[in-house]
DNA sequence: CAAAACAATTTTAAGCTTGAAATTTCTCCG
DNA sequence: CGGAGAAATTTCAAGCTTAAAATTGTTTTG
């Protein structure tokens, strides 16, 4: 509601990227470029959760959870929203066990297969995932809005060669 | 050690980019954008975790704090830690807890004005730090060589503008 | 068919993170 | 000088996260 940690404080760090670290050689190209990037992200993060605990009293892995349901209308295995969602199963056995106190998510047990729960979005979960998503959006869009069309396709392209690098690198093992 | 869980699931989900969400009107290309970043740096930042709890049996925040003290021969302020680390100061005081048990900081308390903790990098703590600074930049490195330079340029460009827009966005307040 | 192997999930132990409340220590004004 | 208020840090309660071990249930195979 007033001015938060994030805005006092910005001045003094957000452009120094302070978080650096010494190279042995020289790869201080692709370090800066990771420090950047983590900058972006973590800035941008924290803000939604931020606005999440604010306007909704949710918080973003919940809002993430909802997110994936949200196209599932059958609802989803446990197994593959960890999978999708990049966390451990432990994890989002904890996440619906809240959810589903609050009335968002249902889970069945799958009857061909007892050791499957299947979770999916109740109709109120839908409706205050919907709510969320409205206004995440319009965030989003805002703290993109420096943004021209064109440099946003651009980021778009090299984020994807970046991201087919990591893949590849992570492909390789520990290399 | 062996191949992991990233890796077996990879080819599933990796290109999904399935966090998705829907949009009232068509705010559709930033939430994209926004999505990939998210990936990228997800992916970077889950295999820096992995490796260094593998090698060094440590973990991110810690660091990332050693990283912010190591260019500081005569030590920082708690606070000033907690903002460039863009972390809450409860924060800071557990990992500096930990961190000096293990030998790897000194904490001084200011003569001049004794609410002031300064702490510090022992020279121990600074030739851990250098070990896995190193391999750090490696892993970087290696995550990042499928970028041409030009790429490279090109992506430091776009954050930056991504950068100053979400700060001006942040500036703007709830706009 | 039974045992081994495998699969999906939950539990556990440990650590990270936050915002808010509490502490401790200054500083400044009257 | 003395207290109000500010500043730096710590404590607290709650939630997230993970890896590894334990459960529970299914499938495969001897």
């Amino acid at each position: 509601m007033t001015a938060d940690k994030t805005l006092d404080i910005a001045p003094d760090w957000v452009d120094g990227e302070t978080k650096a670290l010494e190279a042995p050689h020289d790869h201080r190209a692709e370090l800066r470029l990771w420090l950047r990037l983590l900058t972006c992200s973590t800035l941008v993060e924290s803000e939604v959760r931020r606005r999440l605990r604010e306007e909704f009293d949710s918080t973003l892995p919940r809002f993430d959870l909802m997110a994936q349901l949200e196209r599932a209308a059958d609802g989803m295995v446990l197994g593959e929203v960890s999978k999708r969602m990049m966390v451990s199963p432990g994890n989002i056995t904890v996440l619906v066990e809240r959810l589903t106190e609050s009335g968002h998510l249902s889970r069945t047990t799958l009857p061909t297969d007892r050791r499957v729960q299947i979770i999916a979005l109740t109709p109120f979960g839908r409706a205050e995932f919907e709510k969320m998503a409205a206004r995440h959006a319009d965030w989003i869009s805002d703290l993109f809005a420096g943004l021209t069309p064109k440099d946003g396709g651009v980021l778009m392209d090299e984020l994807a060669k970046l991201k087919r690098s990591i893949i590849a690198s992570l492909g390789r093992g520990g290399a």
